[in-house]
DNA sequence: CAAAAAATTTAGACGAGCCAAAATTTATTC
DNA sequence: GAATAAATTTTGGCTCGTCTAAATTTTTTG
């Protein structure tokens, strides 16, 4: 069976809006997250019904099938490897990649991304902290991850990825010097809003907004 | 204005027929290059020609435009930057790379392109031995090149392209262990048939039909 | 040069994807 | 439990790119 580009893209969409196809995602949320109209998305969800790729209700939402998971799963591999590419190869900042990635996922060739794969030394993690598939499917085990939100003061612990990939939060991320790896201690939680005080590698001290800190996974030290 | 994927691939090869833009292609020769039909053919180039892509006469053939040129020179370059890449970096065999060196010439990043041709070193020809556009759709001069089936006897030369690079041929010259830059001493060229002696890397003596050595573009020392 | 062959175009149709506007269903609120 | 609001689907229509079959033009050949 042939899968067209765009079902490519549907399938991802509701494979991680639905938290790995566990849960029925909603018209709308997927035509927000495509960018196309509600009812383009109902069209589409027509057709990856008819072809088995997705359970479909109407009124009630959609979730992927164990063929349509297989090839969300793909396409998550594919794009999330071309994100490592472009930023350890090609030096794009992890605000950039997506949309290049979202092209480049649909390629198709078995051969270039086992190759790819390689070449990058089968990386387990993208840019962003996402897990990667292996060629097999298989999700890396995720890290002991906690929102920095909810960590108990004065640990150390480090950023290991982040909720939220959007530009305006990736770059708000750059403007903080903060990266992926990067240390944390929370020095003071302040009731009133829920905003941190941190020291950023044992160096810089600044406040963090409940809103950022919900979006920054950590993993703390023992 | 934007250019969709099929019409890029028709200028590519529409340029590259027509001897970089300079002679009429005709349809049946773009529908076999496209592997589609001769009427389809002819609905692209009324659309092209809408679109001031082309110069299109009716029953004599099409020829890109100035602004058709400068499209498919993009795209040329695009094609050719991955190609290297998928060479030197992934270790694709050269008859190999084209299917996917399709795929990827339509990725749309100017940054991307730019970065990657940073990545390869600035390469000047692709891994069959043709010229890559600069960024600013500059070919590099073309080696001082003549066919192997024209050659002086007993002068050493290196290959430096081929003319055809169907996987048919690249598979056989794999096959003799032929690659970009082998060294070549022509022994001796039988009238009978055309075919030449050749001491290939001052090793295997082999013999090459006047077919293949039409093929070879070669490059002789002084 | 006329007839046959080859190349090309036209006509009509289709699937993929998308959209706006209208209709329908579900959720919310009084 | 109506009435309203929000979400979703249906309807009809559009573009892109392709195809087959038929018509036309150009080229070749006797």
């Amino acid at each position: 069976m042939q899968i067209q580009i765009a079902e490519e893209n549907y399938l991802r969409v509701i494979f991680l809006l639905g938290r790995s196809g566990t849960e029925y995602v909603s018209t709308n949320a997927i035509a927000d997250r495509l960018k196309t109209k509600p009812s383009s998305v109902t069209d589409m969800l027509k057709r990856l019904s008819e072809k088995k790729l997705v359970s479909y209700v109407k009124y009630k939402g959609v979730k992927v099938s164990t063929l349509g998971k297989n090839v969300a799963l793909d396409t998550v591999r594919k794009h999330r490897l071309w994100e490592v590419f472009l930023v350890e190869h090609l030096f794009f900042g992890w605000e950039e990649v997506h949309e290049v990635a979202e092209q480049l996922e649909h390629i198709q060739s078995k051969k270039l991304i086992e190759k790819l794969d390689e070449f990058l030394g089968f990386p387990k993690y993208d840019p962003h902290g996402d897990p990667i598939p292996n060629s097999l499917g298989e999700m890396p085990k995720i890290h002991n991850t906690v929102l920095m939100s909810e960590i108990e003061l004065n640990r150390g612990c480090h950023l290991v990825g982040v909720k939220d990939s959007s530009k305006a939060f990736l770059t708000y991320l750059d403007g903080q010097n903060i990266k992926l790896g990067s240390e944390f201690i929370v020095e003071a939680r302040f009731e009133y809003d829920g905003s941190l005080n941190v020291i950023l590698d044992n160096k810089k001290s600044l406040s963090i907004s409940q809103q950022v800190a919900k979006n920054l996974l950590v993993s703390c030290h023992e």
